[in-house]
DNA sequence: GATATCATTTACCATATGGTAAAAAGCGAT
DNA sequence: ATCGCTTTTTACCATATGGTAAATGATATC
């Protein structure tokens, strides 16, 4: 529990009655590799916070292609958050990488908790835009700069990723095929 | 100041003397075409809110090629606001690429507004989620999908930019060269 | 209306990346 | 250790895009 409380006193103060609602209402919940945690099409119905394992989000392109779009490790909230607070579709997956080992929030806990304490939808807007901007910052070089770059730089936004997660997934999130990021390693060396 | 009004009140509620102490503090300004609104390495000292015109976004990457990743039409704010509301030194510049028009806040008025009108940092706060979260879908198919498909799909997102936009900028934003474009352009008739 | 300036198109060749396929390497289960 | 399955690497050729350069087309200025 306490990464979890950690990162979110991060962002906003909570005293020790606050924090001790928001862990009453977390519940434990295992992941396996390659298991969703909630599907394209599909209304999320729980937010996450990744304490073990690696998580991604992918959905399916134009062709056909299983496209990886954001990579995340442990201390993160693992959500489709805009489309849990709507209780809406999502549009695309998010999978477990590896297995792994969550705390979980029901909408309904997730609600009360921000009926009860004030400053909590504060608290929470501040992480989402937090996670907004990063993964802005680190997709904009996926655009303009060539996959050599993009490899690098992806290796420097998730330097533990390397070795986690399957080769394939990182070529798509970088926009190139497996065979050419295969090559591109090899030329680095 | 209608549109602006207007636009604001679709994220939250306010009574018309809340929405007359925002007008009070908005300043017209012009911005003629290639004219900066705010630079890279410079801390933003307005937010603004685009009435007439295009603005854009840019920066410059590792090859010191100058990239395009953002643009902005009539009736949405113009501002890097996690630089502005921190007032630290923004890592692109803004500008005009076409002549503007535009409401003007000082960090001052934006944070009397914030202090006077309950609930208004709720509203920006919404206001940037939203706007991060189209930036991100925006930007997806530029990673995952071949150049034709980016042009086609920066059209349909922004339909109305095609013509008031230089050729070289856009191809910037799809992440290829104008000679590229160019041929795409060709090849779609 | 002529000229200069800037934006776009076209052409040509070079090169990075894609696509298909096969080989090699890693990994688990028996 | 052996087998089967998955992942990664390598090879080959095809193709899309990049880079350089020149030609054409637009726009503004005088």
């Amino acid at each position: 529990m306490k990464p979890f409380i950690d990162y979110i006193l991060q962002f906003g103060n909570l005293n020790q009655q606050q924090t001790d609602l928001i862990m009453s209402k977390a519940k434990m919940f295992e992941l396996h590799k390659d298991e969703y945690f909630s599907e394209a099409g599909k209304i999320p119905r729980q937010v996450g916070f990744l304490l073990e394992g690696v998580v991604r989000f992918c959905y399916y392109n134009n062709k056909g292609q299983e496209i990886t779009h954001h990579f995340i490790e442990e201390n993160n909230f693992v959500s489709d958050q805009e489309k849990f607070e709507a209780q809406v579709a999502a549009s695309e997956y998010i999978q477990a990488v590896t297995d792994c080992r969550l705390l979980v929030f029901s909408k309904k806990d997730w609600d009360a908790i921000g009926n009860t304490i004030v400053g909590w939808d504060a608290i929470t807007g501040l992480i989402l835009k937090n996670c907004l901007l990063k993964t802005i910052e680190r997709r904009s070089p996926l655009v303009s700069e060539d996959a050599t770059t993009r490899y690098l730089s992806f290796v420097e936004n998730f330097p533990n990723l390397m070795n986690r997660v399957p080769l394939s997934y990182i070529a798509s999130y970088l926009g190139i095929t497996q065979q050419s990021l295969s090559r591109i390693r090899k030329n680095i060396l």
